[in-house]
RNA sequence: GGGAUCGUGGUCUAGCUUGGUCUAAGAUACGCGGCUCGGGCCCGCGUGGUCCCCGGUUCAAAUCCGGGCGGUCCCA
């Protein structure tokens, strides 16, 4: 490999999915496997998805959510019960059929999601709304079969997750569950990923199979194409019938419960990538990034090299003492031009830099991964500069992204204008339908684009269908997506 | 689902068209030693390869043929 390609050796403009994918591999969030279309998730990687737990863990616990964890393998009967559900999964599901040689009676299949394993235990542990609300949630791993087009973290045969499943008394109670969640997911995606979204609902085709209604966060990566980021679903009374969750109400009477779903998965630090990343590698939003501070010591002399090292290692004790995460990079093998490349391309926040010079004029140089923008401080005031700086890159990324964003929404008042934005910058075209499905499966046949989002709140609508030319009654997001 | 393309030390690449000189070359990485190392330094010595796998053709295969596995991209 030639020197300059440790780094990255496509812009993010040119090259899109080349580029993202060396960012994934030459910063080691994860790594391809034997297995077609599995991945693994190396530390770097893993790290992000902790701060994303730690994150979810402890709001939905305290709104009364607690962990749980169901079976890998579900028997055929079971994931078959729904049967909607079960058809939409079908050409994804891994079956087991052998253990050893022999052939097993009722073959097993991976769970694809964990609906149907989870609410046959439902059934049984249900019986009055004095068990409700039951409010669980999984962090595991699924599994559905990707043939083609597989990609780390977006689009992988096995991924991360936390799938929560819920079951209320009435459709009201489902209704708050699917968008207190959604309100954590988008706190979540914008202001710890620091990536805007849309808030809407998906139609009848897009909307998960089994569920009521489904909503959904969507975002925009760097080359324009959505990302759905999570989904929040009411399963109304779809699976409770078949599976028999029944409970006896206040009313005395028999009543099947209502339910709720929703996940975010590890295709969030995909999306990261996508939409902070730079032609240098990754750039990680402060409140995400596993370490949020490097401090790369710099000399030459041995009398340098004591003192500049001791120094590093107070900034690091200060750093810890106000818990700001970071790591003292004291290899002594690299040159620090060297390990400014390496930690740039990993994409941690903030350099600190400490020299010879720096070290006799009492200051340290903060070196900004998101403008390279450099500063020279006195170290007495390192701390405050080192918190308000993180929160300035934190609020800088979204800024950036939200504009993005807004300069990716079109406006758009008719089909030709639909079509030419799509070719020429993508990103979500706003535009007014009829709600008639064929006009949807028509524009995903001749643009490939598909309806994300329609809005939660209705808004007024300023053309007939941007499709059939019939009179519209809503407004929806369409992009191509992922 | 359809098409294209790729697979050679840890990494990137040369070699493949026209089989033999390949007991596989270079750079980089890695290890040890040295070095004014502030933007991917430099110098010396050393380590490291089932040429993706299986089979076939042949006196002879990294090279040709068939199948498989895996990656990437494009289209649906």
């Amino acid at each position: 490999m030639s020197v300059k390609d440790v780094g990255i050796t496509v812009s993010k403009d040119k090259d899109f999915s080349e580029w993202y994918t060396q960012v994934i591999l030459k910063a080691e969030l994860a790594d391809y496997s034997a297995a077609k279309g599995f991945m693994v998730l190396r530390p770097n990687g893993y790290e992000m998805w902790e701060k994303i737990r730690e994150f979810i863990d402890p709001r939905i616990k305290k709104t009364g959510h607690r962990n749980a964890y169901f079976p890998l393998l579900i028997p055929e009967s079971l994931i078959k019960k729904e049967a909607e559900h079960f058809a939409g999964f079908t050409p994804e599901v891994f079956w087991v059929t052998h253990t050893g040689n022999n052939e097993i009676g009722e073959r097993l299949a991976t769970r694809p999601t964990s609906e149907t394993i989870a609410y046959h235990s439902y059934a049984k542990w249900i019986q009055s709304w004095r068990n409700l609300p039951l409010l669980l949630n999984f962090w595991n791993s699924v599994l559905r079969a990707e043939i083609t087009g597989t990609k780390p973290f977006i689009r992988t045969s096995e991924f991360l997750w936390q799938e929560g499943h819920t079951v209320h008394e009435n459709k009201e109670d489902a209704d708050k569950e699917v968008f207190m969640i959604l309100n954590l997911y988008r706190e979540l995606i914008e202001d710890i990923l620091a990536i805007p979204v849309i808030l809407g609902k998906k139609t009848e085709q897009e909307k998960f199979v089994g569920a009521l209604y489904t909503t959904t966060l969507e975002a925009i990566m760097g080359d324009g194409k959505a990302l759905q980021m999570g989904t929040s679903h009411n399963l109304g009374q779809n699976f409770s019938i078949p599976f028999g969750i029944k409970y006896l109400g206040r009313d005395e009477k028999e009543h099947f419960a209502w339910q709720a779903s929703w996940g975010v998965s590890w295709r969030l630090i995909g999306a990261v990538v996508m939409v902070h990343g730079d032609d240098k590698g990754l750039v990680l939003p402060p409140k995400i990034a596993p370490i949020q501070v490097v401090i790369v010591p710099i000399f030459f002399s041995d009398d340098d090299k004591k003192n500049v090292n001791n120094m590093a290692i107070e900034v690091q004790e200060k750093l810890e003492k106000a818990k700001i995460a970071c790591f003292n990079d004291s290899r002594e093998q690299f040159t620090p031009g060297w390990k400014f490349n390496e930690w740039e391309l990993k994409g941690i926040p903030l350099r600190i830099e400490i020299g010879p010079r720096d070290f006799r004029e009492g200051k340290v140089i903060l070196v900004r991964r998101d403008t390279n923008e450099k500063l020279s401080i006195k170290y007495e005031e390192l701390i405050d500069n080192v918190n308000s700086t993180l929160e300035q890159i934190q609020k800088n990324l979204f800024d950036k992204a939200k504009k993005f964003l807004n300069e990716h929404t079109e406006k758009i008042q008719n089909y030709d204008q639909f079509k030419n934005v799509l070719i020429e910058k993508g990103g979500f075209l706003k535009a007014c339908w009829c709600s008639k499905q064929e006009c949807e499966d028509q524009i995903k046949d001749e643009t490939g684009a598909t309806i994300r989002a329609i809005p939660l709140e209705e808004e007024p609508i300023w053309s007939n269908c941007v499709y059939c030319g019939n009179r519209s009654n809503q407004v929806a997001y369409f992009a191509r997506a992922y």
